[in-house]
DNA sequence: TATCATGTAATATCATAAGTTACATGATAG
DNA sequence: CTATCATGTAACTTATGATATTACATGATA
């Protein structure tokens, strides 16, 4: 099944977007990410739409982020995505007639909707700003790796 | 995103085999599923690789179940069928040299393990008896339901 | 030995995510 | 003013994977 790797792919983004100064336009945006501007533009637009970016036409223009990163969660990303399907596995049929279907169908729906409560309970306690530190402390586990490894 | 649905037309298939007595032909389970009989040959192929099914050819041949229905939970099931993906939701890139994407899909994953590990733990909750009775449940609920409604 | 059933490879169909093209709209520099 | 730059967006193409279909081989039974 295909994945859908837009959350992993604006996280990217907003990440890299904090580390430059100013508005940054799609097309750089889409060389860093190795896409096609107008991918870019269609993403950012749903963000835009969720306040959580601001475009700016003509010279000069581009994109930036509305607010600090520590008032970003993951979470708020998935929604302004547009909240997209978080399973890859679903019901044959929509609105089965036969009572032993509709049961399966119930059981894995309770399992699938006790999964994504928890899948977004942990999207949320997590913001921009705990990824951008998480950055510093792998290169710090690096270091300590390689220090060991080279004592040892 | 495309959903597979197997494990919902896998449930769908177990429960009326059954509540049938003897072996069942795939041309008649996929009459039930409306579908073609390779795709049920297909998937029951990968069952009776993990023993949850037999198959016999010939004149009487068909498919039968190996084990009672509170033996089979909703993860043997799952198994069987290859665990197949469980999330639409996907990173980016599988091994990205930027720290950044890295930090962004590791917290990613992180999440996506805590939800799956929930979901497993569901499945391994339910055996294919539960979601019999179940049946029973819901057309009691519905029967209550009903008096509810006619003597309000 | 004719018929029935599974086994399976090869191929076709269909849905959808992602990518691309083309052109409209609006802002700014000169 | 107008040339340039940037976003906005519709329409279209491409790529991928699930599902469906066809065709034929294998094995069991009446």
């Amino acid at each position: 099944m295909r994945q859908n790797s837009q959350l992993s792919g604006v996280l990217h983004i907003l990440l890299h977007m904090a580390e430059l100064d100013g508005p940054v336009t799609s097309d750089r945006l889409a060389k860093m990410m190795k896409t096609n501007p107008v991918v870019i533009r269609r993403i950012m637009a749903g963000l835009r739409e969720n306040g959580l970016v601001q475009s700016e036409k003509g010279h000069g223009g581009g994109w930036r982020l509305t607010r600090g990163l520590s008032e970003m969660t993951l979470l708020d990303i998935y929604k302004a995505l547009g909240e997209p399907a978080v399973f890859a596995i679903g019901n044959r049929t929509e609105s089965p007639t036969c009572l032993l279907e509709q049961s399966a169908n119930a059981s894995i729906n309770q399992a699938l909707k006790d999964a994504e409560d928890v899948l977004l309970a942990r999207l949320r306690a997590v913001t921009l700003e705990d990824l951008k530190n998480d950055v510093g402390d792998q290169v710090r586990d690096l270091r300590h790796w390689n220090d060991h490894d080279s004592t040892a």
